[in-house]
RNA sequence: CGGGGCGUAGCGCAGCCUGGUAGCGCACCGGCUUUGGGAGCCGGGGGUCGCCGGUUCGAAUCCGGCCGCCCCGACCA
């Protein structure tokens, strides 16, 4: 017998744990903060990784690898970045039993390893752009964790580009953010928000940090990826130039973009329910699980070959799906139902005696718990269908959600009404100084979230302090 | 760093108050019967009771100290 899931309603948080643990996405490591990413929730990283590394080669890109350990000077040479990472660096001392001449810190992120090196190969303007991405760990000393949201090691895909314009790197930056938000309500059914951070969220060392913004469940805001226009900020604290087409030196544009593991987390708090995982069939592992049912090697022989059948029918063509047959025989089939249910898998096929005296098999969907008899003639499409359906299914219900706990507000005494009460999104207007921004966080531990990039422009007053403001911001409380 | 909780079999827990050498459920192994929403019966295997010290004839239990992890808040992708 499982464990119990302990429900949404009672402790949201509390959920969040029970089905990362019990559907063996991940499990906690020796060391606090820290955790073991296990089969199920690495062949969902994989999957994310494998279409973001296809996106990212599509624009351009091409990976690289720079090392783990990064000279503890080199975080120095940008003023702003050092002082945004400085309190959760990690930093070895000793290397093989003696004391280190200098302190080795272990990346937080690896822009300034990488300039350094960008200074070795950008000489003129035909070395440009650069589109560099790499995949990797990186370690931030967080002082309070949480499976897959926040944990003190991570694994990321890091973009690091260089340019000859500001304008080419704005485009840059812009198209990553682009790319990231068609890939989480494409693959990942997670509708986003797409905007710019303020000054106060920015990137330590970008001159501007635009941010995609997920709603959760329990609709708090999940920053589910950033892209940083780094201005000249990088290439002038390591001294990378390049000769443009006149002959003249200038120092060189950059960006910076990443997505974690974290992505995995905003899946499990976009879809999941009480029962478990609820996975989107794009990046499921596995999409369509078949429970034969069965008593006797007779029927046994039967319902397999039935099976077998329209598996193989699902494992043709371009559009192959992911299948997974589940004839254990220690355990039965409501046994199956539940397990299956509760890592995720988007559809189910049942197909017993009682389907082959009638021709035809059950399909289940994890989403709505629906299920439906076809005929075993053609099942092959309507699993297919279902898997579609499954897919668009997830992002309508996310969209419809967070569209019901977005509020467009004037009174600050409302906001912090609704707020409180069960969070949400407010569209607010914001007159831009941190003063106000300062005393939103305060008074109700919500931030501004994003001002977004395709937000109208309207006269308002600031919802704090009255003050002009021609655009509305998004607020939300983050995790 | 502040607040709370927990450390006893792989997992979840009881036992501790009132000291006498460890138990329950699940999981695991074997057998028989089962299989359309978490099967039943019978038989088994498995534990330095977080660590160190003290009290005692005797400590999971009492006393002192330490360590670790989890959750909630401040910091953050």
């Amino acid at each position: 017998m499982a464990e119990r899931i302990t429900p949404r309603s009672e402790d949201y948080a509390q959920w969040y744990i029970d089905v990362v643990l019990q559907a063996r996405l991940a499990d906690y490591a020796p060391v606090k903060g820290c955790m073991i990413i296990r089969p199920n929730g690495y062949a969902l990283w994989e999957n994310i990784q494998r279409t973001l590394d296809g996106m990212f080669k599509e624009t351009g890109h091409v990976n690289a690898y720079f090392p783990l350990f990064i000279p503890e000077s080199y975080l120095k040479k940008e003023e702003e970045h050092i002082e945004g990472f400085k309190p959760e660096l990690a930093v070895v001392t000793h290397g093989g039993g003696k004391k280190l001449e200098e302190p080795l810190v272990v990346r937080p992120t690896s822009e300034t390893i990488i300039w350094a090196m960008f200074k070795k190969w950008i000489q003129s303007y035909r070395d440009l752009p650069l589109l560099i991405n790499q995949w990797a760990n990186v370690v931030r000393w967080e002082m309070r964790t949480r499976l897959f949201i926040r944990t003190l090691e991570f694994l990321w895909q890091e973009g690091h580009t260089a340019h000859a314009t500001y304008e080419e790197a704005e485009e840059e930056a812009l198209t990553i953010l682009e790319l990231y938000k068609g890939f989480a309500e494409e693959w990942m059914a997670m509708p986003v928000i797409t905007g710019r951070k303020t000054e106060r969220e920015r990137f330590a060392g970008a001159v501007t940090t635009y941010t995609i913004e997920a709603m959760m469940q329990d609709r708090r805001a999940l920053q589910a990826g950033t892209s940083h226009n780094l201005g000249q900020n990088f290439a002038k604290a390591f001294d990378v130039t390049f000769q443009n087409e006149r002959g003249e030196l200038e120092y060189v544009w950059a960006t910076s973009w990443g997505v974690s593991t974290r992505l995995i987390g905003g899946i499990v708090m976009t879809h999941s329910d009480d029962k478990g995982l609820v996975l989107p069939p794009k990046l499921a592992p596995t999409q369509v699980v078949f429970v034969p049912i069965f008593k006797g090697d007779d029927e046994k022989g039967r319902v397999l070959e039935a099976t077998e059948a329209l598996r193989k029918d699902l494992g043709k063509g371009r559009a192959r799906v992911r299948c997974h047959v589940d004839d254990r025989e220690e355990h039965t089939p409501g046994w199956k139902f539940n397990e299956w249910e509760l890592v995720g898998v988007p559809v189910r096929v049942e197909i017993g005696p009682r389907d082959l005296a009638q021709g035809q098999v059950v399909l289940a969907r994890r989403d709505t718990g629906e299920k439906t008899t076809v005929p075993q003639e053609g099942a092959a499409k309507a699993v297919r269908k279902m898997i579609r359906d499954v897919q668009s299914g997830l992002l309508k219900k996310a969209r419809a959600f967070q569209k019901e706990h977005t509020h467009t507000l004037d009174e600050f005494e409302k906001l912090k009404e609704i707020n409180e009460a069960h969070a949400g999104f407010f569209n607010v207007h914001w007159c831009g100084a941190e003063g106000c921004e300062d005393r939103l966080q305060e008074e109700t531990k919500a931030t501004i979230r994003a001002i977004p990039l395709d937000g109208k422009q309207e006269n308002g007053r600031c919802i704090l302090c009255g003050g002009d403001s021609k655009q509305r911001v998004v607020v939300g409380k983050a995790y």
